[in-house]
DNA sequence: TAATAACCTCGCAA
DNA sequence: ATTGCGAGGTTAT
């Protein structure tokens, strides 16, 4: 008999909430009790967080055979505790560490987070996540997890077929094509993204933005979010703000300028750092939440910042 | 090299 | 309800 659920013990940092809903992936829904339900490669996967560890239910494949790709997949090889040893020395990282002490990175599919971030541009959270979820559904395979059925997302090779037009009309808009040609460029194999794990940071970032759609900022998601460079520092609008308003980093004209930066500031750790300046500066909304304590309300209400008329 | 417009739609606020 | 603005960027002038 397989079980259908399985508690893995767990001795890192874990919260699902930041981990699962802070930009880096888009599919993960969030469930009345506490569990998050999302796709992982061709099955469903709700996880849980209980006292003793992490719950894991999943389907097709059992929950035993599961744990070790979700522990992949949660980064929890990552030493988060030392990370964010390190990191704390400065006062905003160790706001950040405050407010999110179980935020992990993710290790996530390289062909599902290239697709995603090529959608990324010039959105937001809650478009990209619709047009992600379009694409599956329409494209990708159903998977059910006891009454919950869900969608894989596609292959290259399915969504290399699948012609901009379609794509335009799941919501792609301008990136339709883009995303279609990165779909060809992997399923020929011309740009080999499965075997980019281990390579140098400069050659991976150079054979990303070869593509059309994809610039530095959305390289560097690729490579933070799935391809383990941690390194990898996106430079997106929240984090510019960040930068400016709490470190007095005028804006940095060159993305090279501001990876720099970032490298200098916190060398291996900038890919966590970028998370937290990432998630904590967008929860502040407009407000430029410094001058204060902690400013640890992620509850509060959203402020508004311009004129109340 | 540096600045600026255009790109598709959608989400959200007035 | 309807409208108008700007969005986690990239590319082409």
């Amino acid at each position: 008999m397989t079980a259908v659920r399985v508690l893995t013990p767990i001795t890192q940092p874990l919260d699902l909430a930041s981990t699962l809903d802070s930009g880096q992936c888009f599919r993960w829904r969030p469930e009345a009790d506490g569990a998050w339900t999302g796709v992982l490669g061709g099955d469903v996967v709700r996880l849980r967080a209980a006292s003793q560890g992490l719950l894991i239910e999943s389907a097709p494949t059992s929950p035993e055979q599961m744990v070790p790709r979700v522990m992949k997949y949660l980064r929890m090889d990552d030493d988060l505790p030392a990370i964010q040893r390190r990191l704390s020395v400065d006062p905003h990282m160790a706001q950040g560490v405050a407010a999110y002490p179980g935020l992990r990175l993710l290790r996530q599919d390289p062909w599902e987070t290239l697709a995603a971030f090529i959608l990324s541009s010039t959105s937001n959270i809650p478009r990209i996540r619709r047009t992600v979820e379009l694409i599956a559904v329409s494209c990708g395979q159903a998977v059910t997890l006891d009454g919950m059925t869900r969608h894989t997302f596609p292959s290259p090779e399915r969504l290399a077929q699948v012609g901009e037009a379609e794509l335009r009309r799941l919501g792609c808009g301008f990136r339709a094509p883009y995303l279609e040609q990165a779909a060809q460029a992997v399923a020929t194999g011309q740009l080999p993204l499965s075997g980019f794990r281990g390579v140098r940071y400069q050659e991976a970032a150079e054979a990303l933005t070869a593509l059309r759609g994809v610039g530095d900022k959305v390289a560097d998601c690729v490579m933070l979010f799935s391809l383990d460079r941690l390194e990898a520092f996106p430079v997106d609008r929240w984090v510019q703000r960040a930068m400016q308003e709490w470190y007095g980093a005028g804006p940095l004209k060159r993305y090279d300028d501001a990876r720099k930066w970032a490298w200098e500031r916190f060398g291996q750790d900038a890919g966590y750092a970028n998370q937290y300046l990432f998630w904590r500066r967008r929860q502040g909304q407009g407000a430029a939440l410094h001058s204060q304590g902690l400013p640890l309300d992620p509850l509060a209400g959203p402020q508004s910042p311009k004129s109340a008329r």
